[in-house]
DNA sequence: CGGCGGGTTCACCACCCGTTCACGGCCGGT
DNA sequence: ACCGGCCGTGAACGGGTGGTGAACCCGCCG
């Protein structure tokens, strides 16, 4: 084969995304992911390190303006750690930034919480 | 040199098929299915681990495009799974990934999560 | 012509998914 | 302390998706 097709793989820690197959594997096993998830997924995996605002989020997955008291992205960001959870425990990758919006962050950080007033 | 090595035989796990021949085995023994039936097993097998949607599945074993409402898809999954059941019981190698497609995994994953007091 | 095996279509329905609601905790402002 | 906004989370609900048995159609063979 001259051209394998070059097929976007996103890489994340212990993650592992295929946007085109619809494929996520975390910790080395598949998810199983309903496509709201998978979508949401691959947006959040996309500015991985970054936070991403509700409306962008909302755009990118739902391809529309988030109109105001939708709750649909808390429902499957909690959804999508539910099944990352089980998928790999201990692994908070997450994270709330409130009245901001969400950040994927590929870091292992099992109980680094500095806890910290230091900041 | 004469390239014997032509014959493409493809192995995952128990199953072992040769789309040559139109030979598949499962757990040693030989499985009777018929031409679709061993079309589609092929497909699947060419991308173990991936997820195949269904148009892709359709055009790979019926040369065509599926239409809407074509359940042909589903009902050979479902007589595929069934003699490979019967060949090699409990084990589950194609996995339904909602919206998205069909995967056939290798991998012998006893995904028992219901240990509970089932005797 | 009648039986048979294989492929397609149909019908029924259980389950999955996406949305929305409801309740409660947390936090900042007053 | 009270209120209001923001978010986590369990659950209800309606529609879609896929599982499955069976009818139907057709070519083949005896």
């Amino acid at each position: 084969m001259a051209m394998e097709t070059e097929i976007e793989v996103l890489r994340a820690g212990e993650l592992e995304v295929r946007p085109a197959d619809g494929l996520a594997l975390a910790g080395g096993q598949v998810l199983t992911l309903s496509v709201r998830e998978f979508h949401l997924l691959v947006a959040l995996v996309r500015r991985a390190g970054g936070i991403v605002s509700r409306p962008d989020l909302y755009r990118a997955v739902w391809g529309a303006e988030l109109r105001a008291g939708d709750r649909s992205i808390d429902v499957y960001v909690h959804k999508l750690r539910v099944k990352l959870e089980q998928a790999v425990p201990g692994t908070a990758w997450i994270h709330t930034h409130v009245g901001f919006g969400y950040r994927f962050d590929p870091a292992v950080s099992h109980a680094v919480h500095t806890d910290g007033t230091g900041g």
